[in-house]
RNA sequence: GCCGAUGUAGCUCAGUGGUAGAGCAGCUGUUUCGUAAACAGCAGGUCACCGGUUCGAAUCCGGUCAUCGGCUCCA
């Protein structure tokens, strides 16, 4: 591909090896790898997309930062230990043991001696080691720059890590100073990265975290410091920028000013109290489920908040999850109940409780159902992540002839609602078995089985996915559909599962055609997940601002004065009762213009201003929300507007 | 649960050892208005909570709780 750039919209980012760098059209917003130059002002380029980010001059330069942040925590931090350090998507960050806590408040500290080393303009230069011994002994002896040999801890098993038969690289940062003596900081590293450290110079660090030591919680907790890096000041100063944006949209404050929901200290942590607004929109999206369910031959059903715990004892919930349920309700002479955390089971009691004919299947049990999961206290995250919320929960029993086409409804189902909902941008993952975890129940031919006929469906239907081991349920495996927030985090939205093994140790039957008892597959699903979940995300995606179908409230009929609140009054009942809107009279004594700003900013997609001139010639002062005032038009103009 | 940060009026925030502040919201009055904030007045806080240091604490120290960013986890 070969792509003209006006002249100094491009440029290439280093010159020491001009064939990967990395061009920027400003017309259309995307980014290039460029492969060559054909003359001063053609590139040969190919777009840059997310699987060639770890390409890209970028990723390079982010990876080098993170050495240079680990060469400063080095000087500032002597004994310092140093883990890991990669680009991630929107930055770097370096896993450290550190002598001392490091602070917030020690970062600019660490900023300020990362600038003067990269003003140092030190040379970056790969270094094979020959062998694994002689990789050791550089580790030991020069990584750890007279440190002690207590310092290399994490680094010789890192080592360890690396795949036999793979070069052992290290990067060093040299340079010589006036007097003629020669500095260095060498660390064992993949690579590849940037020529030298005065390349770095647009880069900002961002937080503090700590991290267990290769992702395991039984391992020791590192100090992570996260930082993020760009070829330009501009790049750096839009994507700053685009994070305190991107707050504004955060769901729990457009939550708060929306009216949608709210939490409170005296109820408890993660348990959201909906507000009329929110309650609204919660009806709407309920409905809309409910009705394609009703067309894809759901039945409806309605369990208990709370059971006996033997029924999860025998699902094996209880033993997966105890920790993660609230408090048992328990008195030592009668039974124990359990806050359900999940409605499986009363499903499978529902299908239990007749003989079921192959004639009958596939059977398909719906339910809004709440369920309370006692997520740690660093887990919830508003509505995203709470304590009590509710799926729009679904169980299919199906025979295994009719697997796959149930599967494949369902999936059809989820994009149904994903499209209404105005979801594009989604990611689905097949999560399987991870051979090497223990949580997993049933034989490993039910699990080949299932995953098998995701696999199969996925193909038949033309969805994309990829596979993720041990993001498995733990009695099957799933295809979820993964959704990024406003701050660009991964959120697990829809779920379809496949399971073998919950049929096996509740005995689930249907008499087969052959009058022989046979065991039927179930199959779990979730197209929004949970209303929490979805409402959070769909409140950040359109910032608010609902479509029409979905905003709590569609239209503010506004009166200018008192004498026109008797019309505006009658106006709006007439729109609720013969048009089915949701609509709000704002009668307050306030001035038009206050009116208007404050449903502007409730993000009401219509407002109808009603003055003399209105209810003299019948018509109505129309504003949209996305395209200001429309003027006066008649009713009937403005409803087959919003009809069509 | 762990690491780091934050907590002052309903909301957004100022206030670094000496009598708690502003704007918006609220209430009262005036204004009756044609497309994004009328005007005036009033009221509102155990400075998250508990303990300590001090003549004196919103401010310094310790603990607890909640929230936020991560880590782990997510049936």
């Amino acid at each position: 591909m070969v792509r003209r750039f006006p002249f100094g919209t491009d440029r290439p980012h280093t010159e020491r090896s001009p064939g990967i760098g990395l061009a920027f059209c400003p017309e259309c917003s995307i980014k290039y790898n460029h492969l060559r130059q054909l003359d001063p002002l053609v590139w040969e380029v190919s777009p840059m997309t997310v699987s060639s980010y770890e390409d890209s001059y970028l990723y390079r330069l982010r990876h080098s930062a993170a050495h240079l942040m680990a060469q400063a925590l080095t000087e500032l931090y002597p004994g310092i230990k140093l883990a890991i350090g990669p680009p991630i998507e929107n930055g770097f960050y370096y896993d450290v043991d550190a002598p001392t806590t490091i602070r917030e408040e020690d970062l600019p500290k660490i900023e300020a001696r990362m600038k003067e080393l990269s003003k140092l303009d030190q040379r970056i230069v790969r270094i094979v080691a020959a062998d694994r011994n002689e990789a050791r002994t550089k580790i030991l002896e020069e990584t750890t720059l007279g440190q002690g040999p207590e310092v290399a801890e994490y680094k010789l098993l890192l080592l360890e890590a690396v795949p036999e038969g793979e070069d052992v690289s290290f990067y060093d940062q040299q340079r010589t100073d006036r007097a003629g003596t020669h500095h260095r900081f060498i660390d064992l590293c993949r690579g590849p990265h940037v020529d030298t450290t005065k390349e770095i110079k647009h880069f900002k660090l961002m937080s503090i975290a700590g991290a267990y030591w290769r992702g395991d919680v039984k391992n020791k907790q590192l100090t992570r410091i996260y930082g993020t890096a760009f070829e330009s000041a501009e790049e750096l100063e839009t994507y700053l920028h685009n994070l305190e944006e991107a707050k504004k949209r955060d769901h729990r404050i457009l939550g708060r000013e929306l009216g949608l929901f709210m939490f409170s200290p005296r109820v408890g942590t993660g348990l959201p109290l909906w507000l009329p607004k929110g309650a609204m929109l919660r009806d709407t999206m309920t409905t809309f489920m409910k009705e394609e369910q009703l067309k894809r031959g759901y039945d409806p059903v309605v369990t208990p908040h709370i059971a006996n715990i033997k029924l999860y004892e025998k699902s094996g919930h209880v033993i997966t999850f105890r920790e993660k349920m609230f408090p048992f309700m328990e008195d030592d002479e009668k039974e124990t109940f359990i806050l359900k955390p999940m409605n499986c089971p009363f499903h499978i009691e529902i299908y239990q409780s007749q003989m079921r004919s192959y004639r009958d299947l596939p059977i398909r049990y719906a339910e809004f159902g709440t369920v309370y999961r006692y997520e740690q206290s660093g887990e919830v995250t508003g509505i995203l992540r709470a304590r009590g919320f509710t799926q729009d929960d679904a169980h299919l029993f199906v025979r295994p002839d009719q697997l796959l086409d149930e599967f494949i409804g369902v999936v059809d189902l989820m994009k149904t609602v994903l499209s209404r909902l105005g979801l594009t941008d989604f990611r689905a993952r097949l999560g399987t078995k991870d051979p090497a975890s223990s949580k997993y129940i049933g034989h490993d031919d039910n699990w080949t089985a299932a995953t098998a006929a995701i696999e199969q469906a996925c193909q038949k239907i033309g969805m994309e996915y990829f596979i993720s081991p041990g993001d498995a349920a733990f009695y099957g495996p799933k295809l979820d559909l993964i959704i990024k927030d406003a701050l660009g985090r991964d959120w697990q939205m829809g779920t379809v599962q496949v399971d073998y093994n919950l049929p096996e140790r509740f005995e689930l039957e249907y008499i087969g055609e052959d009058s022989k008892p046979h065991r039927p597959v179930m199959i779990h699903r979730a197209p929004f997940g949970s209303l929490e979940r979805m409402i959070g995300l769909l409140t950040e995606q359109y910032a608010g601002a609902f479509p029409f179908w979905l905003a709590p409230v569609q239209i503010a009929v506004l009166p200018i004065a008192d004498r026109h609140v008797e019309y505006a009054a009658a106006l709006a009942q007439s729109l609720r009762l013969d048009h089915k809107y949701r609509v709000h009279l704002d009668d307050r004594r306030e001035t038009l213009g206050k009116k208007i700003r404050e449903n502007q900013l409730q993000k009401i997609p219509y407002m109808l201003i009603i003055g003399d001139r209105d209810i003299e010639n019948g018509t109505v002062g129309v504003r949209s929300r996305e395209d200001g005032d429309l003027g006066a038009m008649p009713l009937q103009d403005f409803l087959s507007k919003i009809d069509g």
